[in-house]
DNA sequence: CTAGGGTTAG
């Protein structure tokens, strides 16, 4: 009976020349298949079939539903029953309606004495449940069938999935096998979004390979995305470059794994094969797109993806890429303007544009836009607060940041999470409140973690204080021996006052643990060639004429009231001359190379494996300034965008 | 009756 299903449902459904299915032919669809399922006579052998059973089905695809509902009245007045189909119907009428006490009725009619309902009728009561977001009333009703089939299954899977219950929709497939059930290519791609694990994921991998799955688009780029989500790039593109038929949202699905890893230049580079081969780009695929010219700063490009993004106007999701990127590449101006004119705004397109204008140094408008969100958008989120403590921090507003952060629990509910206690840290730091820092971090919700110590450490080390900036360095190095700051810090603290043995012990330490700082490393892409530095680099093979015009500028510079900023330094444990290495920090060669090599180029693009050191922020603050250019450095912290003098990034310096 | 891709922070 199953094959003959199958078979059946195979023959109506609907493709297109590339064999996927075809949208807005579902109305025509439950009819075809309707029609069939009733002339089936495993369907209709239901004895006393009642004469309302036709009018029920009318008013279910009318939509009908009180109408429908006092059929089912009259007919369990006098004991009478429908077929099967019919009150499948009923059941997806009373999901449409979203009518839950309606769709009970049905349930307890169906499961009433004298009726019988097939296996597939109750798997129709079960997509109700779950859709419905009733699980529990699903599993119940799950538990008690007497056969369960391959779509009972897997809408349970299914279900427990899409809840993020992964544990319970792995338990379930294994249930489902061991029940002797084989789970198909809608099981698999359900249960794809479950695996958390890569064991499981192999399993599950190999489980499909077995049932000879693999080819199945659904279940391809369900794949892909299960590898992605777990990192697993080089399997995802395995996986991908099996495909032989082609598929859009399989290529989607590609492209998103690169642009969701930073890796911006591969998920451009697959747009443009997917673009070659045929396949026009959606709103996923620009959304992709976008993100990876965030990713990689490519502000022009990012201008060129607009374009075809107005094809898509409407698209919230679309624009709140567009918008970010905007953001992140520096032209808030865009971002204005593309915020603006939005018709619909979630809370990511607000928290997007109050964490854009703060991270481009507009506190003030940042806070304002909150304010007017406040008064007419959606409900702030964590990340929302997150963007608005962050735009306190950058303005030193100390009261204001209390406030919000007090404001978050009471008006909006939100607990303060580590990111919040953070950036509050952080503000109370540049104020130079240390008492209150360490008041704070006493009263944390959630354990101190690194980030925590470190900003401590950070403030500590800006005012000066010797023995609180000692005792976060422990904290640090107790939570993670390995963190090689902490054992600089530590060392150059206890070396400003001169406590020597202390600086040894340290020394010792590391050298013990094996433990060495890793070089900070500025690396810029010319002619599609990685030119990378590390400080007092002298491999280049044009390092002389680097070092003729980085000695020029440092020239022109303190003429114009440069002063070298060695407060920001790790003094080094090797005791090398520190003005020297600071003069010469892997930032500035990056840099000076770059102006070299683009004469003409505006922008200037320099990428950076720690944070930037802060006396390269402002030597890059000055030479966007002296030459007109700008300067964008991204670090794994943010992006820095020098232009006009101006570090849009904020000038916490 | 069951299945796929995209956005904010860190």
């Amino acid at each position: 009976m199953d094959n003959v299903d199958k078979e059946k449902h195979e023959k109506i459904k609907v493709t297109n020349v590339r064999n996927e299915p075809m949208k807005g032919v579902s109305k025509h669809l439950t009819l075809l298949r309707t029609t069939w399922l009733r002339s089936c006579s495993y369907v209709s052998f239901q004895p006393n079939i009642a004469p309302e059973t036709s009018s029920l089905l009318n008013h279910c695809y009318n939509r009908d539903l009180p109408r429908a509902m006092q059929i089912l009245d009259t007919m369990e007045k006098r004991g009478v029953f429908a077929d099967a189909i019919a009150y499948s119907e009923l059941i997806k009428c009373c999901l449409a309606h979203k009518a839950v006490r309606e769709g009970k009725r049905v349930h307890n009619h169906i499961f009433s004495n004298g009726y019988r309902p097939k296996t597939f009728l109750i798997n129709t009561l079960l997509n109700m449940y779950v859709k419905l977001n009733l699980l529990e009333e699903a599993q119940m009703v799950f538990d008690k069938m007497p056969e369960r089939n391959v779509v009972s299954w897997t809408t349970m899977i299914s279900a427990y999935s899409y809840a993020k219950l992964n544990d319970r929709a792995m338990k379930l497939l294994v249930f489902m096998i061991r029940d002797g059930v084989m789970p198909n290519m809608y099981t698999f791609s359900s249960v794809l979004r479950a695996c958390e694990r890569l064991c499981d994921l192999k399993q599950v991998h190999s489980g499909i390979l077995k049932a000879g799955l693999e080819s199945d688009v659904f279940v391809r780029s369900a794949l892909i995305d299960a590898y992605s989500k777990l990192g697993e790039l080089l399997e995802a593109v395995g996986v991908f470059r099996e495909m032989v038929t082609g598929d859009s949202v399989v290529w989607n699905s590609i492209i998103a794994a690169f642009a969701q890893h930073s890796d911006g230049d591969e998920a451009l580079a697959l747009y443009k094969s997917m673009r070659r081969e045929g396949f026009p780009a959606d709103q996923s695929t620009l959304t992709s797109v976008l993100r990876a010219c965030t990713g990689s700063s490519l502000l022009e490009l990012g201008r060129q993806v607009h374009v075809h993004v107005l094809k898509f106007d409407q698209d919230l999701i679309l624009n709140n890429a567009l918008l970010d990127m905007y953001c992140k590449c520096g032209s808030l101006e865009d971002a204005k303007f593309i915020f603006s004119r939005m018709a619909v705004k979630d809370v990511i397109s607000w928290s997007t544009m109050i964490s854009g204008l703060a991270q481009n140094g507009f506190s003030v408008e940042a806070l304002n836009l909150f304010d007017s969100m406040k008064v007419s958008g959606p409900r702030p989120n964590y990340i929302t607060i997150l963007g608005v403590l962050f735009a306190c921090s950058h303005a030193g507003l100390v009261n204001e940041g209390w406030g919000y952060f007090r404001s978050m629990k009471n008006l909006y509910g939100i607990d303060p999470g580590r990111e919040h206690y953070s950036c509050l840290l952080d503000l109370l730091g540049r104020a130079g409140k240390l008492d209150e820092m360490v008041k704070l971090i006493h009263e944390m919700t959630c354990e101190p973690d690194v980030v925590t110590w470190r900003t401590l450490l950070d403030a500590c080390r800006a005012q000066r204080n010797v023995d609180l900036a000692t005792y976060a360095a422990k904290e640090i190095l107790k939570l993670d021996q390995q963190d090689a700051g902490a054992y600089v810090l530590l060392s150059n603290i206890y070396a400003n006052s001169k406590r020597w043995d202390d600086v040894a012990e340290v020394r010792r330490t590391m050298s013990a643990r094996g433990i060495r700082k890793e070089p900070g490393c500025s690396w810029i892409e010319v002619n599609n060639q990685i030119h990378a530095f590390i400080v007092g680099d002298k491999s280049h093979p044009q390092i002389d004429e680097i070092n003729r015009k980085l000695d020029e500028y440092i020239r022109k510079l303190t003429d114009a009231g440069y002063v070298p900023d060695t407060n920001f330094m790790l003094k080094d444990l090797e005791g090398e001359q520190s003005e020297y290495s600071l003069r010469h920090h892997s930032e500035k060669l990056a840099i000076v190379f770059g102006i070299i090599s683009f004469p003409r180029e505006k922008t200037i693009r320099i990428w950076k494996n720690l944070k930037i050191c802060g006396d390269c922020h402002i030597f890059a603050k000055l030479i966007a300034k002296l030459e007109q250019r700008h300067i964008v450095i991204r670090d794994p912290i943010r992006y820095h965008h020098f232009q006009d003098g101006v570090c849009s990034c904020g000038d916490y310096w």
